[in-house]
DNA sequence: AACTCGCTCAACCGCGGTAAA
DNA sequence: TTTTACCGCGGTTGAGCGAGT
């Protein structure tokens, strides 16, 4: 009855990943997109159960990502959202092009929920914090503080330093973030070539392929033959496919 | 130099909704 | 219909680091 497991529980490494890990699930992702991430941990030779992998790719490896603090501009947004739609991070996240849900809560929490108390003003409701007499202003100071903050250009999704999992991005991303250059470069291991970055449904990978003819292609691709612990080939990637 | 403290943020945990067997 | 896993989300934790003493 039910589904079978993803991943042996006991077997599941935890903690933070290490560089090799991280190259493991660039290289997989770069040629066959971020889907089916109970799969991705077998598929791409790594020790992790698919929840840690999607949560290091969305919130870490993704090209997309911008790095560094929120500047004023993003600050003014994340509190106008915060406003408006209270904790939801990642309603607040997909307004701000190359930002995670983690990385806002974790910089509301740290950040922006320290200016709004200093500024007499409850980082929950958005409303002043002291009685009457100081309401207006305390609401004068938010008013203030929001209006003196630079403008976030509206993206509605043609950012072309965005992208989600389901838009269409160039492959030149990854050779220009930092991160990603520095996992791949010189690592003979990991082919680096022009991959768009497009990412179908993972029904349409899965059709998409043309398994039986190269699949030995792929894998010489990935370089998936120095992955010691999982054993790739055909018939288990055959086997996965079909469990699909 | 050694210690403490506070801050940051990557990663984990647990929950609710959904999908698969 | 029931059971169980997957997925995505928000909350929380704790290792690592720098500043202060």
């Amino acid at each position: 009855m039910g589904r079978q497991p993803c991943c042996d529980k006991l077997e599941v490494k935890k903690g933070p990943w290490t560089a090799e890990e991280d190259k493991k699930l660039i290289s997989f992702i770069l040629s066959n997109g971020p889907c089916c991430w109970r799969a991705v941990p077998k598929l791409a030779g790594l020790r992790r159960c698919g929840k840690s992998c999607r949560l290091r790719w969305t919130n870490y490896l993704r090209p997309d990502l911008k790095r560094g603090l929120l500047n004023d501009a993003e600050e003014k947004l994340v509190i106008d959202l915060h406003a408006s739609l209270g904790n939801r991070w990642s309603k607040i996240a997909a307004r701000l092009p190359g930002r995670t849900d983690n990385e806002i809560k974790n910089h509301w929490n740290t950040h922006i929920k320290k200016k709004l108390l200093n500024m007499g003003i409850d980082p929950v409701t958005h409303e002043p914090l002291r009685k009457k007499t100081e309401t207006s202003s305390a609401k004068d100071n938010l008013a203030d503080f929001v209006k003196h903050l630079p403008v976030l250009p509206e993206t509605n999704g043609s950012d072309e330093n965005s992208c989600s999992s389901n838009e269409k991005c160039d492959s030149s991303m990854f050779k220009n973030d930092p991160l990603i250059s520095s996992l791949l470069v010189d690592d003979p291991d990991i082919p680096q070539v022009d991959v768009p970055w497009e990412f179908p449904s993972g029904e349409q990978i899965f059709d998409s392929v043309p398994w039986d003819d190269n699949i030995s292609s792929l894998l010489d691709f990935q370089g998936f033959d120095c992955f010691g612990d999982v054993e790739m080939n055909s018939a288990n990637l055959l086997e996965l496919r079909h469990e699909q």
